[in-house]
DNA sequence: GGCAGAGTGTTAGGAGGCTTTACTAACAAA
DNA sequence: TTTGTTAGTAAAGCCTCCTAACACTCTGCC
């Protein structure tokens, strides 16, 4: 309890709370994020409205559209005539002309590209076969299939966003993803240095978590759980991405969920992933009629809410979605986690905590991908 | 996967993710929080120290610095004679002429109370019986309390900060506290016209992380569960406070962790709390020899890091802290909580992961009070 | 002893950002 | 036609930071 606390910190080696400094153009890039981020949201304002929701003054909003349409970035859309007073010059993002390239890595055996829109719609679809690649190789086949999507865009590209398995941190380096034989690879990196454009690179289920959020209208403080060879988890707190002590959030498969439960890979035994990713619930319903497929199906959703239940409580989380094979996921195990978290957690924290789908399958990962780039680029998510 | 996502959002009444407008002189606000911060960890520093460490330049950092001389925050120190060149001038912050004035209600029976400096030293301790009282009276209490340490510092104070068990929101208003009869109760603002200073809110739990943060050297992401009357967490990630979809992030009391366990005064059964907290642990262990308690310690330990297994999991923690009687939790309980978690948990997640004893015993809740003022007032953490 | 080199802190000038104030433009209602 | 309202622009001013240049004080070396 004493002032020096901050310096045993600091010769720790941990370092003080990481602050930037502040210039006046980063006031600009500030608002200037923040009137594309309402365009993006709410559609073609005006700028009188759009001073009214910034709370900049009407001057200001001017000058930043005027710069915005200098790049090309809005548009005006002709005057809505209303009420009273002159009629407003309604200004719109230009969100399709503009195109992101997104790359989902999560497939172990296929990766998955796309061209897209601002809005994440898809323009374009390419994949490639993995065929076993790892390490450098794989890096040379991400950027193949990243320069053949940029070359199938049709308007300006403006970033390549990619969604890997294993830990990464901010920068999009890839600490870790075995399976892949990567440790240690400044990937985001080395791509944009390759291709001469932006590279934003995260975690596959954090991307995950990030398209829902932006563009399936997820809520501020949320979890995404993806099923699928494994199982991993996305967090949202606050509006903000859940990174971690060692950016290795969301490693929710290796929970022990099971005592003396079947062998993981990891290693141990009866981890969340022997139970829930997508082939050991493939294995375990193969054969049954419905009602006992569901019976098992419950049963996994029982444990699964029964693992979830101190995660909701001590995050308060606003909801709660699943990401994966429908058929599998949105029925019997969906109610029985849902119910077990009722059961299990204060009234108050689960009553109206929604456990649902997430909203854009597979294309969720692309989806997030893009949002990494517009939310680097241009300040928008 | 539209545009129009924004505005369903917004028509649900959600609101966008709530960015504001940021000003010149909120860069100034940055940055001179920045001086401060490093300040306040890292001791007495130069002014060309401060400008390395912070990024901006000698003549900002001058200007900077000689602003809070002006106001009495800083002063030289005299000069640090050492290589070549011209010696510099060593500025410190007169961390020990302010005061802080911090209320801890966590307690049922009496309210707590001090005179802090600012690097959470108490200078003067008071407490009143809270004898029963709730709803408005209480408030009373709580001023009355108030007044009476600020009749005792004997340096300007520069606010209050309090710590309240129930749901705060982060402006302070206390959304439910059934206990002490408090719903939809604005605190914060109460107080802070009736003091006339700023009055800082924030849930008990969450204030004794601030502290351990800000004072007991605690790590970046990490949880601090309290026990006492009954069972809380306050949690930190990346540097910041999680608050939850409806404020009410750490509630960890009332998980259930016994299937048909021992009702719960929440009306369920099983919860956490009918076992870890500090009345159900002296009554488990009462008349019981060392090595009987120890057993049934280690017992609550096993259920407690069986709890915390999927949040430790799901969050990367970079530490978990205990805040409680040292006789209890600090032996068998922490150590099979620890060894439960590594055992159910991923290794790269829980085998660098302490979980140790909170540095600041009983005065956790005050110090984070505190750091909840000099955060609001200074932009200290 | 004196001078070059190095590091600290200050002064002066300038660029960028936002605001207030005041204006023009365009429309509805009386 | 007049009045009131709303949208957008122009000019002036304040704030913030930066670069460039300088004064000051110390060490090291000839």
């Amino acid at each position: 309890m004493t002032a020096t606390t901050g310096v045993s910190r600091r010769a720790l080696g941990l370092g003080l709370r990481a602050t930037a400094k502040v210039l006046p153009e980063h006031t600009r890039a500030h608002n200037r994020s923040m009137v594309l981020q309402h365009l993006f949201h709410a559609g073609p304002t005006s700028r009188a409205d759009l001073a009214r929701a910034t709370g900049l003054t009407r001057v200001t909003i001017s000058d930043l559209v005027a710069a915005l349409l200098a790049e090309g970035l809005v548009e005006e859309l002709g005057v809505r005539k209303g009420g009273v007073g002159k009629p407003a010059m309604l200004v719109g993002m230009r969100t399709e002309e503009f195109h992101v390239v997104a790359l989902d890595l999560s497939d172990e055996s296929v990766m998955r590209g796309a061209v897209l829109t601002l809005t994440g719609e898809a323009v374009e679809r390419r994949s490639l076969d993995v065929a076993g690649r790892t390490g450098d190789d794989l890096v040379d086949l991400v950027a193949r299939l990243a320069r053949r999507l940029l070359d199938d865009a049709t308007r300006p590209v403006i970033g390549v966003g990619l969604g890997s398995p294993g830990v990464v941190d901010p920068a999009g380096r890839v600490v870790e993803a075995p399976n892949r034989r990567w440790a240690d690879l400044p990937l985001a990196a080395i791509l944009t240095e390759r291709l001469g454009l932006p590279v934003h690179v995260a975690n596959d289920a954090d991307t995950a978590a990030l398209g829902e959020y932006t563009y399936g209208g997820a809520a501020d403080s949320m979890l995404v759980l993806t099923v699928g060879q494994g199982v991993g988890a996305g967090i949202i707190l606050d509006g903000a991405r859940v990174h971690g002590a060692g950016n290795a959030a969301g490693e929710l498969g290796h929970v022990t969920v099971v005592d003396d439960g079947a062998p993981c890979a990891c290693g141990r035994r009866g981890c969340l992933e022997t139970l829930l990713a997508v082939p050991a619930l493939r294995r375990a319903t193969a054969g049954l009629d419905a009602e006992a497929a569901d019976a098992v199906l419950a049963g996994v959703g029982r444990v699964l809410g029964t693992a979830l239940a101190p995660v909701v409580s001590a995050l308060n989380l606003g909801e709660v979605l699943l990401s994966g094979p429908a058929d599998l996921l949105d029925g019997a195990l969906r109610e029985a986690t849902t119910q077990t978290l009722r059961d299990r957690t204060m009234r108050a924290v689960s009553a109206h905590l929604p456990v649902r789908m997430a909203t854009l399958d597979e294309d969720v990962v692309l989806a997030g991908a893009a949002v990494l780039v517009l939310a680097a680029q241009l300040g928008v998510s």
